[in-house]
DNA sequence: GGGGAGAGATGCCGC
DNA sequence: GCGGCATTTCTCCCC
């Protein structure tokens, strides 16, 4: 078990990767304040200092610590800890590690960021580039703007020159995309002294509470897909066979 | 490198967390798509069958599958793939698997949950618990109700008998949660028909635009902390100095 | 560094 | 299953 600890204290030293997989007890606190029964986890400390608990079920990380973090592996009472701390942030962990079950330590190599392509900028540039998916007439004049008036998606007149403003969700909209254009409608409005802005929600669907309250508003709800670069997952399948 | 897939595929039968080193390149199609070239990453497969992928740097996982996605490991003109394909999501992910760094494959127990403390309904059972927090006479009815006017956090009436809808939020209140309040109020109102509601954002601090939205709106703000069960951290710090 | 908003968000709970 | 909402959200981008 010393040799363990020796390993992880050489790899904290370094640039490495540590992935351990133990049976321990995990003790937080900060933001929050958490506590985890023993149990068996997948540990990971990378590089950056940041560290992420797995448990064997879950998409999410059931503890975790910020890049930046100082972590430090030691013995009390013939009892092994990680002990992790972020100062700036005033959190630590104290993991006890009761039992590895196994340890990795490697030199990880990856400068690639990934590509993503479907996301609500790139809803907003077809809607942009294809106004008539709005409607006839539709003129946009900018889109993803960071203006005085809030974070327009897409923003435009229409062909009685009423201004127009867009909000895509990428799915169905709720109450909160509601709301959110409200607030955008109402200050552009007001800092512009216009009587009348039209609001409308770009999604493929809405949530029925979500569209009581659009028309309570008096806004409007067009129906609108995210674009997809490579075709749909049946033809995706077909092609993936190629493989 | 055949004993590799062997044993991956062994572990893809059976209950074993898989964790896997490798220099690989990515592609997903599903909600979005994503492609990630050619870099070394940590591969987590759970017994759920869900997927993670990690860099060696950030927090959160680069790609993902979910719960219940089917994986299939193969060689296909000497190059060794890993297909995961979520058919009821319709997602799909191919990783290449160019370099294989370390692979462990191990049945982890842990049927354990974490306990944590300090969340948003601790808030509002705190201040449920001690009205005072609010202000003197202050008299809670109901907390985290789930009414047809929306999820309230804390709700109850004034010493002029005035109905009061309270906010809470464990940081900085945001705009977000000023219409989130908004809606409420506006909702009670008109379904109860007051004339007069409340609102009170409870939060450790509120962002000055948020704050200019809720004085427009004539709501107010109150400075309130989520509850700590252990002490600060600063006093931790010295507690844990005892290890 | 703070504020504002998206995310392939995830996870939780209630209907 | 969908809906509404919190999250130790994380991450990005802009001021």
């Amino acid at each position: 078990m010393h040799e363990t600890q020796e390993r992880i204290k050489r790899a904290l030293k370094g640039q490495s990767t540590i992935v351990i997989g133990a049976n321990c007890t995990i003790e937080y606190n900060g933001r929050a304040e958490s506590y985890l029964p023993e149990g068996d986890r997948v540990i990971i400390i990378k590089p950056d200092r940041n560290l992420i608990v797995h448990q064997p079920i879950g998409t999410a990380p059931v503890n975790y610590m910020k890049t930046g973090t100082e972590h430090n592996i030691y013995y009390e009472d013939k009892k092994l800890y990680l002990k992790s701390k972020h100062v700036a942030q005033k959190e630590e962990m104290i993991i006890r590690l009761h039992n590895i079950h196994f340890l990795q330590t490697k030199i990880l190599q990856d400068g690639e960021k990934i590509t993503l392509k479907g996301s609500e900028k790139d809803m907003s540039d077809k809607i942009y580039n294809n106004p008539k998916l709005i409607e006839d007439d539709f003129k946009p004049l900018s889109r993803e703007e960071h203006t005085k008036y809030g974070f327009i998606d897409v923003f435009g007149y229409d062909k009685n020159n009423t201004l127009v403003i867009i909000e895509c969700k990428r799915y169905t909209a709720t109450l909160d995309a509601v709301t959110q254009l409200r607030r955008y409608v109402e200050k552009i409005k007001k800092n512009k002294g216009l009587e009348k802005v039209r609001g409308i929600i770009a999604a493929p669907d809405i949530s029925a509470n979500a569209r009581k309250m659009l028309e309570d508003w008096g806004f409007e709800y067009k129906k609108a897909d995210p674009p997809k670069y490579h075709g749909n997952f049946n033809k995706k399948q077909k092609k993936l066979g190629e493989f």
